[in-house]
DNA sequence: TAGATTGTTAATCGATTAACAATC
DNA sequence: TAGATTGTTAATCGATTAACAATC
């Protein structure tokens, strides 16, 4: 395997092929090109063999990519071949969409905890989870050891919720709040924002 | 204004400036610089003036930009100077949750109806609303003449309700379901799939 | 074998950064 | 005026594509 730095660009188009190889896998196919998968991404045949050429040599000339094996490759790249304990903060409408979501595990992903600071909420059921004390949530994420986070609170609170989760050592953040968060280089941020995805199809209508 | 075709990638980050800016409008803010900006989105302050004079000159030497003429300019590039009807297909927990979502006002996007399939959903209030028969959708997006839609199904179905809205005239789609979907060259799609953001992270884990 | 498809190199294309004259 | 900051150019950097030998 090349060991050089992978940009982050490809880290973030891998598990878009990692997605649609698991879709091609369930609908029973056993082996894919780099033309297959590309016409399914949206991406050019030479890119994506460029970009999984960066890993090592999973294809056969002339015969392409065994799924299984790919989807394997792929897993072990992006470190999901095994399920990351993840926290949801803020126990609103998306909050509970997320409890209840069942696609995380087979993505490699488990939810174990729900927070939120309203007393109204704590105590609540929600998805199979009882909601939590956001006060106890640090002490609750030191002890486990959990290193990922969903952000569902207010833009009012995000950044200050952000900040005590990289205190309770989150090195990942996931953010429904649109707001940008300030945080220490370790710490991986993604946005969830469906206005700014909106906003960037309107230029083009 | 320049008007030669200005590259997706930077369509695609002014979305992001136009949050940033209305989040300090509401801070009380007057006026900002490119450094100011850029360390608040973190993108370098060469690349925002860079993004920035693609469509005109909105700054002033010394002072940089207001913050209030820059929020008109970027939304009137971004079309979301107006208020965009938009329409959600699929009644589960991601459509209440937009349904319920009272922050697409200010950025441009309102929901004026909800579809689904289960006859058990249709009838039910959502947010304001009464969820529509999925039946009827092709010939409502018709008669309302929308041009955007969220796409809140399950996987399964995504791809065959795609293929309604872009038949009723849908222009621009919100995907939910974590698939991609096949559309033709003048639809724009985007996709949120918290499962593909949270792999892109954890590869740094 | 003949056809197909990879992995990789070189060429092209595009995006970002650095630097600075212009000017508020 | 002096200091600050834009808009823009040129240089650099990085990403994508085209092409093809290798080989299944």
């Amino acid at each position: 395997m090349n060991t050089r730095k992978i940009p982050d660009i490809i880290i973030g188009r891998l598990p878009v092929y990692l997605r649609a190889l698991q879709r091609m896998a369930d609908m029973g196919l056993k082996t894919t090109s780099s033309q297959e998968l590309g016409e399914r991404v949206g991406i050019s045949a030479a890119q994506i063999r460029k970009d999984i050429s960066q890993f090592g040599e999973f294809g056969k000339q002339g015969t392409g990519y065994s799924i299984e094996y790919l989807i394997d490759k792929l897993r072990e790249i992006l470190k999901v071949d095994r399920i990351w304990d993840v926290v949801v903060v803020g126990a609103g409408d998306v909050g509970r969409a997320i409890a209840n979501y069942q696609g995380f595990r087979d993505r490699g992903f488990h939810v174990v905890a729900i927070f939120d600071s309203d007393k109204a909420k704590v105590g609540q059921s929600m998805g199979g989870f009882t909601v939590e004390d956001a006060g106890e949530m640090v002490e609750r994420i030191k002890a486990t050891g959990v290193r990922i986070a969903m952000l569902t609170v207010p833009v009012s609170a995000a950044q200050a919720v952000a900040d005590q989760l990289i205190l309770a050592g989150v090195k990942a953040i996931l953010n429904y709040a649109p707001v940008n968060l300030n945080v220490p280089n370790h710490v991986k941020v993604q946005h969830i924002d469906p206005s700014t995805h909106l906003q960037r199809m309107t230029y083009y209508l």
